[in-house]
DNA sequence: AAAAACAGACAGACCTGTCTGTCTTTATTG
DNA sequence: CAATAAAGACAGACAGGTCTGTCTGTTTTT
C-alpha cells in the first residue's frame, strides 16, 4: 500500500493505483501483480472486481475519459465570450500536460499498445477523441454565429478539423521532444485560426 | 520462415521480420521467438547478431528512419519550384499511411511503450523528428527566399513549426480514427499555411 | 580449418488467472 | 440492541504458459 489510499475502498484502490501505473509506465509493461500489490489487496478481491486485465484497463480509461470531460468542460464554462470559450479547450492541454510529465495522452500511448482496430480499448480512443471534436465543433459555431460578418470566410467544420489536428499534433509532439513548447505553438496556431 | 526471404543473410531476414512485427504488433506484444521462428533463423544465431531484444529495436528503428529519409529526400528532390518542395513532405505522408494500414508512426508507437525519456529508443525518436523539422524549416526557408515580397508575412522558423504539429497530428489521428481524412485535412492546412 | 548457422533443450523469471481457506465487515433478523 | 447470516476482503499457494537469454552440439559455408 503507498499513499493515503487506505480510506477508499478496494475498488477504489485498485483503479487509482492502476491508473497511476498504466500511465507511467503503459499497459502491458504493467503487470497485475505490481497493480494488487501497490494497492494492497488481495488476489481474489481484485479479480472480483475486475474479471480480467483488459477490463481493468477499459475502467481506468474510461475514468480519464469522465474526468478530462468535467475538467475540460468546466474551464469552457468558465469563460464568458464565444472566442475565450473556443480557446480554452487548447489552453486547457499545457497544465495538464504539465502536471503529467508529459508522459502524453492516455489514448494515444494505449493504442500504441493495442494495434487491433476493432479492440473496445481503441473504440474507446476514439469515443473520446469524437466527443472532443464534437465539442470543438460546438464552440467553433457559436463562435462564427456570434460574429458572422467579422468571421464570414470560415468554416466551422474546417475550423474544428484544423483544431484537432493542431491539438493531437501538440500533444503527440511535446511528448516526442519531452518538452511544452509544441502546445505553447498550438495554442498560438489556434489563436491565428480566428484572428 | 514466411516469404521470400531465403536468400537473404541471417541477419538482413531477422530484422525484416522484426521490422514487420514491431510495427504490426508493437514491441512489448512480439517475442524474441517468433521474430526468431518467422525469420527461419536460429536462436543462437539471432543472439550472435543482436546481444538484446533492445538492440534488434533500435536497429529496427534506425533502418526505418534511413528507408523514410531516403524515400522524403527523393521526393522533395524530384519537385521543382520552392513551393512543391515544400508541400511534398506533407504529401509524400498519405500514401506512406496508407501502404500501412493506418498502423501510424513507428516512433510514436515505440516511444508509447518506452516511458523513461532517456532511454535509447526513445532519443532514436528524436533524432528522427529533429532531422524532419530540420528538413521543413531548410524548405521553408527557400520558400520565404524565392519570393520575399510575397511571403514577406511569413516566418520560416513559425512555418516549420505549424508545419510539423499538422504533420504530426495528422499521422496521430489517422490511427486514432482509422481514416486518412486527417492526413488529407492537414495537406490542405500546410497548403492555406502559404497561399 | 575456421567461422558462422543450424536445432533445440534448458534455466529462471515473470505473466495472468484460479483456488482454498480465514478473517472482517455489513445486513438482517429476533 | 444483539445474534446470526451473508457477503466481501484478506493472504498466498499454485497452475500453466510465455518471456528473455544461455548453452551444447551438429552441420553448413567460406
Amino acid at each position: 500500500m503507498s499513499k493515503s489510499t487506505k480510506s477508499a475502498t478496494p475498488r477504489e484502490r485498485i483503479l487509482e493505483t492502476a491508473s497511476e501505473l498504466f500511465y507511467k509506465q503503459g499497459y502491458r509493461s504493467t503487470g497485475i501483480n505490481e497493480v494488487i500489490r501497490q494497492s494492497g489487496v488481495a488476489k481474489a478481491t481484485f479479480y472480483n472486481h475486475f474479471p480480467a486485465k483488459d477490463d481493468l484497463c477499459l475502467a481506468y480509461l474510461d475514468g480519464r475519459s469522465d474526468a478530462e470531460k468535467n475538467s475540460i468542460t468546466a474551464q469552457v464554462q468558465s469563460k464568458r465570450s464565444p472566442r475565450t470559450k473556443f480557446l480554452a479547450v487548447m489552453e486547457a492541454i499545457l497544465p495538464w500536460m504539465e502536471t503529467n510529465d508529459l508522459r502524453g495522452c492516455e489514448y494515444l500511448n494505449t493504442m500504441a499498445e493495442v494495434p487491433d482496430p476493432d479492440n473496445p480499448l481503441r473504440r474507446r480512443g476514439r469515443q473520446h477523441y469524437k466527443w472532443l471534436h464534437g465539442l470543438i465543433r460546438e464552440l467553433a459555431e457559436n463562435l462564427l454565429e456570434s460574429d458572422p460578418s467579422r468571421y464570414k470566410d470560415l468554416d466551422a467544420r474546417q475550423l474544428a478539423d484544423d483544431y484537432m489536428v493542431a491539438l493531437v499534433g501538440s500533444i503527440a509532439l511535446s511528448e516526442v521532444y519531452h518538452d511544452t513548447w509544441p502546445i505553447k505553438h498550438a495554442i498560438t496556431m489556434v489563436r491565428n485560426m480566428i484572428d
